[in-house]
DNA sequence: TGACTGTATAACTATGCAGCTATACAATCG
DNA sequence: CGATTGTATAGCTGCATAGTTATACAGTCA
């Protein structure tokens, strides 16, 4: 508690933190999120849904199921993905509504140019 | 509008999205805004309180700036530092939020074990 | 002007994936 | 049992970038 009173925040609890910013920081595994959004579903559907290959697909699951993000379960063949932190959602919503004012500004300078 | 109506988010919306949550995916750069929380700051000032290199820190500070999170005002040979998005707060909130009951839910786990 | 200071950048190394192909594994069916 | 199907994994290539050192650049002061 000498150092770290200044701090307050620890090493440990912004590598964590980043691990969890780092889990939806790749197009693909948003797309995943996304079409999972839906509900559960198996890795084929996924893969259809997000045209992209099956053993990427299956490598950003296990990624998502390392980071708690998602959860499995086996029926027969298949294996069926779910969301079961819904705070992600919440996360996406934020930066979708954020990045929505950005472009909407920049779409504002860009008229402003064109009438000025 | 063809296959983009039941795919409904563009691949560069997945982009960008994603690339708002890269900008918050290193500990270094969380570290970095979470001083700048406290009020804009010199880069010297950062690097005494992040203790992290200056070339380090200038370095993240321009990819905050690409990204649009961060602004520079130049003062004499200074650099002064700003968040201008703070969406970003709001973002760390809710992870830290989300950890928290996670990390909770663990503990109780654990306690649970030891007890039986 | 030249010395000095704060910041940015160049060049490099090392690491961490993303995506691919091929293949292993697991469960079902005949 | 063997064949087939759905999923996971191994091995690979290529790219992005974190952190480092050295240096360039810009603004200040003498």
């Amino acid at each position: 508690m000498t150092r770290k009173a200044q701090q307050d925040l620890t090493d440990d609890a912004f590598e964590m933190i980043a691990a969890r910013f780092r889990a939806l920081s790749e197009p693909t595994r948003l797309k995943i999120l996304h079409v999972l959004g839906r509900g559960e579903m198996s890795v084929g559907e996924i893969v259809e849904q997000t045209h992209t290959g099956q053993a990427n697909v299956s490598k950003h699951l296990g990624l998502l199921l390392d980071a708690g993000i998602v959860s499995r379960r086996k029926v027969g063949l298949q294996a069926i993905y779910k969301v079961t932190d819904d705070g992600i959602f919440e996360l996406c919503d934020t930066v979708c509504s954020s990045l929505g004012e950005r472009l909407a500004a920049q779409q504002r300078a860009v008229k402003g140019f064109r009438r000025a």
